[in-house]
DNA sequence: GATGAATGAGTCTTCATTCAT
DNA sequence: CATGAATGAAGACTCATTCAT
């Protein structure tokens, strides 16, 4: 690394450059904020409280973000790819290979299941915000698209090993995706008893199961 | 009794007594305040957008409800009301005697789709507040259950004629709401193309057949 | 009695004349405002509360009086008359002749403080209205005056007598009602304990007669 | 030092640092209300009207103060500590030591009642609130004892001295506190005549002398 | 006279965003 | 870049009073 910029304090000085001042700053804004969305909700909290929590100004809140739902948007983002992250990896064909069809649906749901324990606070503020901001809205779709893909190319490959037999993997996979996701949004959110939880995961995973078996 | 006092109106008049008149105006507040939410949501609605609408001044809104969330709420239980007596009508056993389960199935998976188009702009506001104004839940639930109640009940039937076989009609049932109820709104609020609905709904009916099948 | 007007219903008839009732409508919007005053406040009366109260309907309350504050008004002119009327009885002459003056004062000043016990809530509307509603004041001075004119009238009684020397009766007239009232207000609106009070009307007794005599 | 940096500005400059300017903010809305209640009454004053007096912003007055209340609570607590102030002075026992007294006890009476030539509206709103809010209620009577005290001090002072004899010198400080309290405050923001002062003032001193002497 | 539905001006308060320092 | 004081539009709700029936 040859040429730095001249700005750059020489080698040695006490390294705290702005750069990495700035990212910790945002870091902690939006930490702050998903905390605050979190206990209180997205209209509840409002941008002085940001501030408070993260240890900044009113006025540097938008030095980082051009307003409060820009800061929304990137915690629903990180949230929901987080979430995503979690179900992608649980629907790799590799891990399909040998178990019981049936055992491995039933522990992708209830994977998918509590994947609503993260953070729940700022899941209901996804429900709340989904058909109101054509962002977030987006934002979900475009990640929700990867699931969806995820269990598509499963169900191909499922298909192709002859181990199941599923006539349009696409759209099965959306009924698949969606059915999971809502019913398990209501009883997680919804703080249903764990005898509930487990019937409706048997029974999603019978459900399941049968659609895409023979 | 042919000839009335001058001063009561012939019969068939324009009838308007206190309480007639009353009526009207409650009337036309739930009218303009569907309208309103309906085109422009619950938050972005005022309560003196919703006076104007009805031709009425701001203080007739409070002649009348305690504030503008008890509107919302007699609007939220009057549509669900609306969507679930569908719904019902549709679960009735004696409906489901001759034809061929798969179609009805289908049927009634349709019927559930097309309930969405009743108020789209209103089902949003119910989502959004779903988890947000516990009231708003309530009311849903309340509703829901007895969605649910019916679908269980037809599913009992038809174990009981020996042309399904479902071992937890109850669990099943909340299973089965829950999936069209959510694939529905997303497909129908998020104005899906037809030929994805049209998947989406033989998908769907596959998906339940064959869970109450056998 | 002997032309009595045509409007008067013939002797004998069921006896409900307007008037009475009228009356008696009236009577009952005064008790239900002075109640509704007395327990909840002047501001935070309602029209609605008072009409409701009286048994009728709001718009009655304005064929009676042309405002919510001409019933305070009126109630304001009763209650206070009622006070001065108890304690001008107790300042009649005549009741002083034989007694112990010091004990005479004293059995005044005790049947002030006492008279303060009569509808609490209005009184402290009363110190509340006084200097912001000049009709209140001018109603409260009217009356007050009567006071200030029996105690003068005592004191030359007193001095006429030989009994007391009082050097300028109007204004120690003044200056002992004022200062009377005030103290049994403070008194007895703000709940002080009996003994506080019984030593307040030791000493306030030891000044007046200190004042007058000699 | 004498040369400081360019950015700080010279000594005695309008030095403006982030708590001066909000400091002189905070004056300015708290003498902006002080105008308003004095001249139109507390319920006549709205807060739109204390910022524009102020020269700021509606959303400013709520960066100092949590309501409107709270505004009224700091100038009545301020105002009856200036009336408190002036009149402890006169009590203090030095001032009473070679004088006559009862040219003493003139001075004093006098001193009280022009006392209420300061702020009178808002006097008027201390009587006006005093029964109906607590908390001005709590104000007045923490700072009332005060007054109280220092008369009942000055009591002992004189009796100790052999200069008066007064039994209970709190009771006589509450009586003789709250009747010339009160009987100043009719005087005086009841607008009366001169000449009807100055007889009062003589009057009361006479009673308040006896009171105390022998 | 009685009714009570309707009126609508008027208030306080909130909070995302801006900008002078 | 940070600060935090200032902004001001916006909105829900109240209630004395009126007036058509």
């Amino acid at each position: 690394m040859p040429s730095q910029p001249a700005s750059k304090p020489p080698r040695g000085a006490t390294r705290t450059p702005q750069q990495a001042r700035s990212r910790r700053t945002r870091q902690a804004l939006v930490e702050a904020a998903t905390g605050a969305f979190e206990e209180r909700g997205y209209d509840e909290t409002t941008t002085a409280e940001i501030a408070r929590r993260a240890g900044v100004s009113v006025g540097s809140v938008y030095g980082y973000f051009p307003d409060k739902r820009a800061i929304l948007l990137e915690i629903v983002h990180e949230t929901v790819e987080q979430m995503s992250d979690r179900i992608v990896a649980e629907l790799d064909p590799a891990r399909w290979q040998g178990a019981d069809l049936r055992a491995s649906v039933r522990a992708l749901i209830d994977t998918v299941f509590k994947t609503r324990l993260l953070r729940p606070g700022l899941q209901r503020i996804l429900w709340e915000r989904f058909f109101k901001d054509p962002e977030v809205r987006a934002t979900v779709e475009a990640i929700e698209t990867r699931g969806r893909a995820a269990i598509a190319a499963l169900l191909e490959h499922l298909n192709a090993t002859g181990r199941a037999r599923v006539a349009d993997p696409d759209t099965a996979a959306f009924v698949i995706h969606t059915s999971v996701e809502w019913t398990g949004a209501r009883l997680m959110l919804g703080g249903a008893p764990d005898a509930q939880l487990d019937a409706a995961v048997d029974t999603m995973s019978e459900m399941i199961s049968r659609l895409i078996l023979d």
